[in-house]
RNA sequence: GCCGAAGUGGCGGAAUGGUAGACGCGCCGGUCUCAAAAACCGGUGGGAGAAUAUCCCGUGUCGGUUCGAGUCCGACCUUCGGCACCA
């Protein structure tokens, strides 16, 4: 047990006003989103949680602030749409089935209803009629429908992948079950296998997905994880011929983008998947060849593409003609090239590039310079030289610089038909196919006579059988359920299977904002000019998490909607916002492992809903995240604590014209200053810096009042505004006190207020009077002091002048309202 | 490893290239109280100094640009996020 957390009290009951207002709004339904209201629509959404089963403070993290920056664009005048929904498909509702024998919809749907009652209690602006659960039928059948769109535009399509294999369990593993290299169930070592999946193109839109130029405020640091993760590389597609061996293919293909090095070409490296492989592999090499590709393919990418690991690899025991040098090098097989890049095979230049020089003195290849670098001595280098140089040793191109061979060799590889230049990503389909259960049925079913047929559109959805079975081996349930797998042929009415495979959950997320729109719609997955008026998304939050893969297959899918012209944007998402993480007090990650996990249920239930919600939008910059603190709260709390006992005070007490025109003017400054400053802060989701500066305002007030420096009217003023700018970060007690205050409900139908320049403007400043550039001497005038008076401060401090000493001033820089710098010496 | 981000008091953090440390936590002192808590008032980066005089040092490290750098540039160190089947 640890000693007790002191608690400061709250002088109000917070939860009683919780309940009361969040039973209120939702009788009067103020959060009811009208798709015809005439006001300017924002549609401002935050990522949608996965039902887990209890409300993390994580969540909070993510929920509150942004319910507080859609409630500022409700009282800036906008038709708010905020809603909420479950990404209810995934793994871990199939391993409670496994673990604890309860069906994946049980589990599912018993945390959802958990979820919405703690999310209820966030008092956010949610419309619940708008709520999207994407495990339920009336969901999931659009996946479908889209799915079967998608295989027609030729946008999807089978191909074989290698899936992680669990040769004990005979089962697929998700990278997650994967514990240092072994199934995390009965630990025993992965393997790789290939499946016959389904993909998605989204290589297709990679030029469009790089062009960021639409998107209006999205963080640099995304963007430039979205170009490095599509990884756009151009280069020359070059053969080298293999038409000495007796097999169809008569050249191996390469990428490289470093065409002007093929004259330091030393050997060939395939991937261990690559099909040559066994058909060009010596018949005495082929054990050791194929006992490296087994191990290869126990391996991780990250394990294989890490440049610090040692290189391995094995001669196959033949070798390919460089056509350009007439040279015969001999071809590896080495786990560092991947299949899925490029064309599975480089060539190696191990003069050129680090992972092929570790490769070629490991395995003593010969390492041929012919790029000099410009003060070069013709010794050889002691690693890879990538630079720029002079072309050497290359035949014809000898003596051009390295960009004029580039250009030289593609040119002539493209005129003698060796080869053509092209365009490499990095970026790679997108593989929806799932071994599982609870996820979206691929609507496919095959048939001996007619191949592979779509389900026809008025038998959709098709539906998860309930009768699933759940076996510890995590067999996929589908496929071992014969009701479901067999079928009659759409196109034949024979026999047929159905495919077992279910989708990638991203497929849910990647149109959940269009079913937002009209949720209840049972013609299509939208109803199109509803959801056009309300598209694209003005504003996206969430983790950086998915910084690459959701954001890239969300905008995938909406771009190949627009072309089949189902809907007329090009992106879904405007502007983006990535918030950081809580950690717990310890300031590490939060984790039961770790207790120090924050129940918000616990603390709301103590502070009430809006202590939380001010609190987690102090902590700090919300997009940095930071550390959860039991004390830190206690701030918030005596906060709240002041700010009820201004609101208590009677302005009746005080005078009704101001005694003291200076302190009135004052406070109407601090106002003016407080609400300008709230109002660009809310708009930037600094929310941290809003509630200082309304922690400034109450502290003023409090003084004020101390003091009766301030006449009723202003006073009434100050509290009015106080509130309303509180209303959108503490909607609880600004609506309470705004009652209580007798004023009309309900504060969230009032505008934010507005600041008056010239009220917020004048005041004491301090001027900073420096020489060389340090502070020697502060004095306090009127804003507004002119240069010459600026000046004059200078030459009467006596602090500035004993440090210009009599030295020769060499310049005076004066940067207005703020400071004079004399540069002496 | 690759890609991305962040380093400021005892702690969370603030700071259009212009007073470093707003606001808050914690701590110290005081008021109130039999006492404590709460509340309220005051103080609180480090060093020298009797000093609320004055001076010096100080935003991860080293270097640069500038009249002036937490902020811009370069290199390095440390920590965190992502790496395609967790979502």
């Amino acid at each position: 047990m640890t000693t007790a957390q002191r608690q400061v009290e709250l002088r109000f009951d917070a939860v009683k006003i919780d309940r009361k207002w969040q039973e209120r709004w939702e009788r009067d339904g103020i959060y009811r989103v009208e798709d015809d209201d005439p006001r300017p629509k924002w549609f401002e959404m935050t990522m949608y949680p996965y039902p887990s089963g209890d409300l993390h403070i994580g969540h909070w993290y993510a929920m509150a602030p942004s319910d507080a920056h859609a409630r500022f664009r409700r009282m800036q005048g906008y038709n708010v749409l905020h809603p909420i929904g479950f990404d209810a498909f995934g793994l871990p509702a199939e391993n409670a089935a496994i673990s604890r024998g309860i069906h994946p919809y049980e589990w599912t749907m018993a945390n959802v209803d958990n979820m919405r009652r703690q999310l209820r209690s966030l008092g956010a602006v949610y419309d619940w009629d708008r709520e999207v659960v994407c495990c339920l039928p009336e969901y999931y059948r659009w996946n479908q429908w889209f799915f079967i769109k998608l295989y027609e535009q030729g946008l999807a399509y089978r191909a074989k992948a290698p899936v992680v294999w669990c040769p004990s369990c005979q089962t697929v593993l998700a990278n997650e079950q994967v514990l240092n290299g072994e199934c995390e169930r009965c630990e025993t070592p992965i393997t790789r296998r290939d499946f016959e999946q389904w993909f998605f193109r989204i290589t297709d839109y990679a030029d469009e997905l790089l062009d960021f130029d639409t998107l209006e405020e999205w963080p640099e640091k995304i963007l430039t994880m979205q170009r490095n993760w599509i990884g756009r590389s151009e280069g020359v597609d070059i053969g080298f011929d293999i038409s000495d061996y007796n097999i169809e293919e008569r050249e191996i293909r390469t990428f490289t983008t470093r065409i002007d090095t093929i004259f330091g070409v030393t050997f060939l490296v395939l991937a261990p998947e690559h099909p040559l492989v066994s058909k060009l592999t010596s018949e005495n090499r082929r054990a050791d060849v194929e006992a490296y590709v087994d191990q290869a393919r126990a391996a991780s990418e990250i394990d294989r593409l890490s440049a610090e690991r040692e290189k391995t690899g094995v001669f196959i025991g033949a070798y390919a003609r460089n056509r350009l040098n007439n040279e015969k090098v001999p071809i590896y097989v080495a786990d560092y090239v991947l299949t899925t890049y490029g064309t599975g095979a480089v060539m190696g230049v191990p003069a050129h590039d680090h992972r092929d020089y570790d490769f070629a003195r490991k395995y003593r290849l010969p390492i041929r310079t012919v790029i000099a670098p410009i003060t070069w001595d013709g010794s050889e280098l002691g690693e890879a030289f990538i630079g720029d140089g002079f072309m050497t040793n290359s035949g014809a191109y000898e003596g051009m610089t390295n960009e004029e061979g580039m250009e030289a060799i593609a040119k002539d590889v493209e005129r003698r038909g060796w080869g053509h230049r092209a365009v490499t990503y990095r970026l790679r389909d997108w593989l929806i196919s799932r071994q599982r259960y609870w996820g979206t049925p691929i609507p496919m079913v095959y048939c001996d006579e007619c191949g592979v047929q779509p389900v026809p559109e008025a038998d959709l959805p098709v539906l998860l059988p309930e009768d699933a079975e759940f076996r510890p081996t995590g067999e996929s349930p589908l496929a071992i359920n014969d009701t479901f797998v067999n079928t009659e042929c759409p196109n034949c009415g024979g026999p047929g299977r159905r495919e077992t495979d279910t989708m990638d959950t991203f497929m849910d997320s990647s149109w959940y904002m269009l079913r937002y729109c009209t949720p209840q719609y049972s013609g299509g997955p939208y109803e199109p000019s509803v959801t056009g008026d309300w598209m694209p998304v003005q504003q996206y939050t969430g983790g950086a998490e998915h910084a690459v893969m959701h954001l890239l297959y969300s905008r995938f899918f909406i771009k190949s909607l627009r072309d089949m012209g189902m809907l007329n944007i090009d992106e879904p998402f405007l502007r983006l916002f990535n918030q950081g993480v809580i950690l717990g007090s310890d300031h590490e990650k939060m984790s039961k492992s770790r207790g120090n996990v924050v129940n918000p249920d616990d603390v709301v239930g103590q502070v009430g809903a809006d202590a939380v919600r001010c609190f987690l939008m102090f902590i700090g910059p919300w997009d940095q995240g930071g550390p959860w603190s039991d004390e830190g709260i206690n701030g918030v709390v005596r906060w709240l604590n002041r700010a009820w006992s201004l609101v208590e005070h009677d302005a009746a007490q005080l005078d009704d014209s101001p005694s003291e025109p200076t302190a009135v003017r004052d406070t109407q400054r601090v106002l003016h200053q407080t609400i300008r400053k709230c109002y660009e802060d809310l708009d930037r989701f600094k929310f941290n810096t809003t509630i200082a500066a309304l922690m400034e305002l109450v502290n003023h007030l409090s003084q004020a009042w101390n003091d009766q420096s301030v006449d009723s009217a202003t006073w009434r003023d100050c509290i009015e505004k106080f509130l309303l700018m509180l209303a959108p970060i503490a909607p609880h007690v600004a609506e309470e006190w705004w009652e209580r205050t007798g004023r009309g409900y309900s504060i969230h139908q009032q505008p934010f207020p507005t600041w008056d320049e010239e009220l917020a403007a004048g005041g004491m400043i301090t001027l900073v009077l420096q020489v060389n550039g340090r502070v020697r001497d502060r004095v306090v005038v009127a804003s507004g002091v002119t240069e010459e008076d600026a000046k004059w401060y200078v030459d009467n401090s006596s602090r500035v002048q004993s440090h210009i000493d009599g030295k020769p001033v060499r310049n005076v820089v004066y940067v207005p309202d703020r400071l004079v710098n004399v540069v002496v010496g």
